[in-house]
DNA sequence: ATGCCTGCAAAGCTTTTGCAGATGC
DNA sequence: GCATCTGCAAAAGCTTTGCAGGCAT
């Protein structure tokens, strides 16, 4: 009931919101650029402004539904957050990527964060990968 | 002798060049936007344009001279690269960055990658932190 | 001398913003 | 009805590029 997710934001239930909203239900598992949600939205006939997708997707990312992610190259990308942490391996030949968890990684940022005095709050953790060639 | 590492990278050893590798040497540890180091070649007197700033580093991070990061907010930033990695942590209250390197963390995104077919060839980490509160 | 560089200004791209009209509650 | 929201177009911010002259070798 994605209405539910929008009102607990703070945020009116429009037209507009609610179909950006599907469409990243549709794709979940993929990673859209703001441009990639616009196009998807034409294609569904949808008459929405490209101003209004970053709008929705900034709200949206305040509000935790969404997360944003600056892989390499300009556009940054949006997912659906379902509060399954996780991070990711972008292949750099095909594009393709992979989300993975791995809770031994995830325990060492916070004892380094401690040992320097921090509290972890966060953590952006990415791996550039390559098909591995057979010999 | 920087001059070595220009012609090593097939680089004439130009003026702005140099002037550049001094200023990252000079500030070796911190993180600087290419704007950032414009203003301390304004600084030197150094009549440098930013598109020869931008022309520079990147032409230094394809030989490896430099590495190029990609933090939160639109600026890219730029740091010396002497071969030894390390990883960062910045606080997210007062911008502050810590680099650091865990060799366990380090081994397990090699696994985690071979676990699904792919060779690690970069990675990037970051750990927003922020300063743990006295009790 | 020649081909690689540089400065300047203009263009390019992604993202943000101002404003008047539209819409949800 | 009123505040919030949206579309459009224009602006903004970072980075790249075209071009004519300049510099290293």
């Amino acid at each position: 009931m994605e209405t539910q997710d929008l009102r607990k934001a703070g945020l009116k239930v429009t037209l507009p919101r609610v179909r950006i909203l599907e469409i990243l239900e549709e794709k979940h598992g993929t990673h859209m650029t703001a441009e990639d949600v616009y196009k998807e939205l034409l294609k569904h006939n949808d008459d929405i402004g490209l101003a209004t997708v970053y709008r929705v997707l900034t709200q949206f990312e305040a509000a935790g539904i969404v997360s944003k992610h600056n892989f390499e190259g300009g556009q940054a990308v949006f997912e659906l957050d379902r509060g399954e942490h996780h991070d990711h391996m972008v292949c750099v030949e095909t594009g393709k990527v992979i989300e993975f968890v791995d809770p031994e990684i995830e325990k060492r940022q916070h004892e380094i964060a401690a040992r320097h005095g921090y509290e972890l709050e966060e953590h952006s953790l990415v791996l550039y990968v390559r098909p591995k060639r057979k010999k």
